[in-house]
DNA sequence: CTAGCCTATGAAAGCGCTTGCATCAAAATT
DNA sequence: AATTTTGATGCAAGCGCTTTCATAGGCTAG
């Protein structure tokens, strides 16, 4: 039945070509194809009947195909630990409108946490084509960052910035951050301190927070027993959870310091519900400061993270990264403790 | 944007393609690919080879390519309108959990609340090869649709559940949870209504919520212009402002209905700052039921929205949807009214 | 022993696009 | 008028994978 080489087409069966847009506008694919990717290249007349064939049998391009001949995707992937609070969600959205006024789309996946999973997913971007990664955090199993590497995949760390690590990363210091605001507490005569923290298993991020917490305190001689610390994931009611664990332990503190504005928050409301009267007292601090720590009451006192241009610079630098443009150093950002109604000072 | 640089030499070495594991085990391309796609099918001696050989060349598979030799590519699209705050977030985390139970990888994209960028995305998310898409309330371009059927891309409306309308759908019905609320608010004695709404253009979910109001109001026979409602963007700053904006008005409502939680936490802060005592002087609503409105002070009164119900039916619907399977009837979820802390009497 | 059937594998034809090179007519230069 | 340059276009070779079809042995059954 079918002698014939030229396929008809018939337009219902199969989705329209490159070269199906060739065929009805009379010219070769190389012409249709750079009708779309560098439309100066060809002759007006040529374009105009190009892309009336290309409305015509309302053609898309195959971004698979696409990306296989051209070797380029344009795309960059980020895993982030969560979607479901908003503490990534404003950085991200800098990071990519940033990534599209240079023309690179972003390709998110979570990871919730799980080194495992983070591991698939960054296989996954890099299978889709992902030409640069932004990744939270530097702890990672370094068969990945090898991975990475043997593939010339620039990476990108950030939300993040530890100077002894020499990988390309843009963030703040979490140690720094949490050692001011930890000064600050001691300085409110705070001697006794809670801590409710991510895990700090494979949480560079949290351990360093831990760590600012502890020279603080060292400093001021004050004994590793008066830190009080318990780990659980992040979520509100995690967060109340640790709340009643930390104060149900027989010395209880007159501060309580959320890994995040998350924790705090959860914190927070159980503090309240138990006829803790914040910040008389007791003081809850947060830490990112997402819109969530302003709508509580009172409102919290966090670190105060510069979000949206930690994404804007982190585009920035991956896609000089992936323009092959030197390592830059590091960048660190400045947080800055965001003093709200949640902390006082330490009753009597 | 690009092209006026050399091109950085990133590849003086290529990637392990198919090819080479296949030449370094020796074997045909066919039978290494078969070790990647039904292992079952090759006799485990040479799997083994295979599977060494992948691994010594650290390969991992061209999803593009893949994609295009297999015209398939195991993945679906959503478009959201934002993520931002976590109104979308508990939904499309169950769907793509639940997605992924069924093989199926979730590409995800917003749109910003702007039609335009919503169909870009669309575009390139068919582009990217996604061979469903989940989108959030029925109201878009009929050509958007018309090009999806043409592709015969299944679509799954959710967020919304319309009787009036065909396509398939998963979602509450916005009319009846915004009806079923004002009766209550009604019934509290309350007489003017404040509402504050996303824009009513392009979204019908905004729209019915409005109905549902206006049907309530209208059964208890109030003038319309006992309703005074402002429209804005959904954020927490845009309801305060919007708050401020309808008691600057002569005739002050007694209750003020947030079209989303997001508005509605904005408006009760604002009124907190303005000294109303909520409930007492004023009551508040909601509507969806995120984390931030068990947390605000007092606890916000707002529709329930069964999220990852909604995200996992959908996921599930979807994916038959793919499957050829036949239409099945669009499924309403039960929304109910959670009642906290501010919504009260009618002051009298 | 031979026909018939598996099973494990390979050869090769695409999938839909980009791009280097070749071509050719028209414009610019001599 | 002859030559060179330029601009617009076509040809065809891949990009890295899947999959049909063919083939070669090894078994089973008669």
């Amino acid at each position: 039945m079918n002698s014939n080489k030229k396929k008809s087409n018939n337009s219902t069966e199969k989705l329209a070509t490159l070269a199906d847009v060739a065929e009805q506008a009379q010219v070769s694919t190389a012409t249709v194809s750079r009708c779309l990717n560098s439309p100066e290249r060809v002759d007006p007349n040529t374009r105009e009947r190009v892309f009336k064939a290309i409305d015509a049998l309302s053609y898309t391009p195959n971004f698979g195909a696409r990306a296989m001949a051209a070797r380029r995707t344009q795309t960059v992937g980020a895993v982030i630990p969560t979607m479901e609070n908003s503490i990534f969600a404003k950085g991200i959205q800098a990071f990519q409108e940033e990534l599209s006024n240079h023309g690179f789309t972003l390709l998110v996946a979570s990871s919730s946490y799980k080194p495992v999973r983070e591991e698939e997913q960054i296989k996954n971007l890099i299978a889709r084509g992902a030409e640069g990664l932004l990744l939270i955090g530097y702890d990672r199993n370094p068969v990945i960052y090898e991975f990475l590497r043997n593939r010339k995949i620039p990476v990108l760390v950030t939300w993040a910035f530890d100077p002894s690590e020499s990988r390309p990363a843009i963030g703040f210091n979490n140690v720094e951050a949490m050692n001011n605001l930890t000064k600050k507490i001691l300085e409110l005569g705070h001697r006794k301190i809670g801590f409710i923290t991510a895990s700090l298993k494979n949480n560079d991020r949290a351990r360093n927070r831990l760590k600012g917490i502890q020279e603080a305190m060292k400093k001021a001689d004050l004994p590793e027993r008066n830190l009080q610390l318990v780990q659980t994931n992040y979520s509100i009611e995690n967060g109340s959870k640790a709340f009643e664990k930390i104060m149900g332990a027989e010395e209880r503190p007159t501060v309580v310091i959320g890994g995040n504005d998350v924790l705090a928050v959860g914190a927070l409301r159980k503090a309240k519900e138990m006829g803790f009267r914040i910040p008389y007292d007791l003081s809850i601090t947060g830490f990112d400061d997402i819109e969530l720590a302003q709508v509580v009451d009172p409102a919290l006192t966090t670190v105060h993270v510069p979000h949206r241009k930690m994404g804007t610079r982190a585009a920035q630098i991956l896609v000089s990264l992936i323009n092959g443009e030197k390592f830059e150093k590091s960048e660190k950002l400045q947080t800055t403790i965001q003093f709200r109604g949640t902390l006082g000072h330490a009753p009597h």
